[in-house]
DNA sequence: GCAATAAGTATTGTATGACAAATGCAACCA
DNA sequence: TGGTTGCATTTGTCATACAATACTTATTGC
């Protein structure tokens, strides 16, 4: 009676489960752009269920933009630019599927792009409550116990200051960092000396957006970055060159 | 027979017709986060249609993040912070309801911080078919006929960039230039001494990118946005001002 | 023989009705 | 009073039927 919260994860919901899985296929590579989808009745037969929850399935992934479905013609894979990135599941669906050393390179450009700049408006426009939510999440992380918890507090430092940004399109990046750093814990066992590094740094953040400074905050961003960049070189590329016997393609370019 | 692709539009699926229709009402405010919606009997009376149409519209919703399901308790309004803003539907219903002005802003905000990086990026990645496409769709800025062309090839420039950064997570992006041009063409009848100057600051861009000169296309990239900031502000704002009497509130902040 | 047109057919789209599963709420019992 | 049990409501799943669409093929007129 106490499990309550615990296994629930696997299943859920029966047209939860197929649109997973059709999702990873896809974005495995398994059915590529232009190609067309097994018809509903196939997939219900293969999945055991009926036709019902199937469409429902088929209609989550093109509201994600990987499919888009005719009458008579069937469910056709999109091109890759018409894929959204940015959603949750399909980040998840390809993170099971490709390659994460490329994957986690993307990410640190997109984040070198974004973050200064998120430093500076957040330093420029924050509320008294977006500060204090960043400094609690940088308390979170001084006083975390182990990495899962330290992990969970940089994640929530990041996405307090894009909330402090004041702009509704930058918090759907806190997605990617999510992955990011989720990435880095799978690959990384983080050593103490380090940590302190980095609390440091992320405290010259919290110092300079207190201050209303944007320059100063994009500046210590970009050295966070920076570190990171390092942390990366070092610990997931020789692994990387150990295990990369996966697939070597990656998902970019997207000239469909 | 020939006016095969002009008129669907309007009506295309049932269950795409009320996806709208209830995102749209989302998007406005009519419901908020954490309100619960009306059960799938009374969306399908409202709509003359079956549960069936209703689910499917609702399954759509619950992928771009906008509501979350549980049985017994109904569909219920997502906090803002999970909806995928990055999603063309999501974008469009936001663009029916909100403040036009403001989200303007927010997006040169957003562009400022990527598009430099990308041009950059486009600069010392590009493949000599990425750099072709970028060169065409220049000769289509100059060939343009009419502001309609000229607004697409411009969004097809700055959308070849993106491609040629060769980096996956930037593609979504190619929709916020979308939204941001389309939203300049609603406002500004553009003249013709301003074509000629765009001309030359996109021709500064693909200049420096044939070059491979990384830099000198981050910095032309720059000028190019700066001279966007100038033309809202110019255009925009004044006309903002006397018609600003729609909503004043805006999408930001999420602290749901 | 060939082209335009019509019929056929496979697939998605929509409707209906039924039952299962989850879960908040209230009534009920100890 | 406090825990438990049952009830009611809503989503989740199923089965079946028919409509709409658009590709394929056959047919027909020239």
């Amino acid at each position: 009676m106490l499990e309550k919260t615990t296994k629930r994860k696997a299943t859920s919901n029966l047209h939860v489960y197929i649109a997973r899985s059709i999702g990873e296929r896809i974005l495995g590579g398994e059915f590529l752009p232009g190609e067309i989808l097994p018809n509903e009745a196939q997939w219900g037969k293969a999945f055991g269920s009926s036709r019902t929850a199937v469409r429902e399935a088929l209609k989550t992934l093109t509201a994600k933009g990987l499919i888009a479905s005719r009458p008579k013609i069937g469910c056709r894979v999109q091109p890759k630019m018409q894929w959204n990135l940015f959603d949750r599941d399909v980040l998840d669906w390809h993170h099971a599927a490709a390659d994460r050393s490329d994957f986690l390179n993307s990410i640190q450009e997109v984040r070198h792009m974004i973050e200064p700049g998120v430093a500076e408006l957040a330093a420029l426009k924050r509320s008294p409550a977006q500060l204090e939510r960043v400094l609690q999440a940088w308390n979170g992380m001084k006083t975390a116990k182990n990495l899962e918890h330290s992990v969970a507090a940089d994640v929530e430092f990041h996405e307090a200051l894009m909330a402090a940004a004041n702009n509704a399109l930058i918090v759907p990046f806190g997605i990617i960092i999510e992955k990011a750093l989720g990435n880095l814990f799978d690959f990384t066992t983080q050593r103490n000396d380090r940590r302190t590094e980095a609390l440091k740094m992320h405290g010259a953040i919290v110092k300079a957006v207190s201050a209303r400074n944007g320059p100063a905050a994009r500046k210590a961003m970009t050295v966070l970055l920076r570190d990171t960049d390092r942390l990366i070189e070092l610990t997931i590329k020789p692994q990387a060159k150990t295990k990369a016997k996966t697939a070597k393609k990656t998902i970019q370019s997207d000239r469909t």
